[in-house]
DNA sequence: CCACGATAGGTGTATCTACACTGAACGCAT
DNA sequence: ATGCGTTCAGTGTAGATACACCTATCGTGG
């Protein structure tokens, strides 16, 4: 098998990643003094907006493994910004976000806001 | 400051992380047998392009950190599938595709390719 | 020559990411 | 009621990612 290394050079997955890695260093260099990564910004966000919701439908909903949430979550929850909560089916933990999440949320979208507004400029 | 939660559900950066988390596992699925990771399999096609490179200039070409290479650079060597030289400036250290390395790249390229070619249907 | 800013690269630390595997609870069919 | 496949979430392990900070070397102006 031969081997085009031109092919490669327009690979798609790096494309894609190198415009991420480059869209995360744009946000987080503003979110990181409110103490927030990218994932931990879209988590709150998605949370303000959808209520409580399932680790599983979470993950789902921000295209991310559910294990991956699982560890993200953790340290959120630490941090008092999400909780767990009880539900019926006691396997599931919805999330929820807290007060102190959301004033989080607060404080840090004026600095999501003007990356978004920005991110053109990349 | 009102927080507007709808313009914080198509936040770029979120979009872009998604699509490339979505992409880097379609492609390492078809990579795993081969032990590679996406930006492993980069890194390699890229040397293999480009001749030895010193790693600040790989990183940028690649688009990452220039401290993100030097640990994914330590790995590959470990592997025996690049090498770092000695070069007239003594600070640098251009890195050099190995002939193993070049076998690694070889053999995984058709599952590269599979992953490229199919990467429109996610 | 040599001091000093510039440049190449490495380390400590923290988070993100995901696969393989595991445990626990659920619900249905018998 | 109970056995069993399904579903929800956590753990072990490994690599990706980047910032703040550090060392070593280089080149140049004085």
């Amino acid at each position: 098998m031969h081997v085009d290394l031109l092919a490669c050079a327009v690979c798609h997955c790096l494309a894609a990643r190198k415009q991420a890695r480059a869209l995360t260093r744009h946000y987080e260099s503003r979110l990181r003094r409110h103490g927030l990564k990218a994932t931990q910004f879209s988590v709150l966000a998605s949370l303000a907006l959808a209520g409580p919701t399932p680790m599983g439908e979470l993950a789902e909903l921000l295209g991310l493994e559910r294990t991956t949430l699982t560890r993200g979550a953790a340290l959120l929850e630490e941090k008092g910004w999400i909780s767990a909560e009880k539900a019926d089916d006691r396997r599931a933990r919805p999330l929820r976000l807290t007060a102190a999440g959301r004033r989080k949320l607060d404080s840090a979208y004026p600095a999501w806001k003007a990356a978004q507004d920005s991110a053109a400029t990349i």
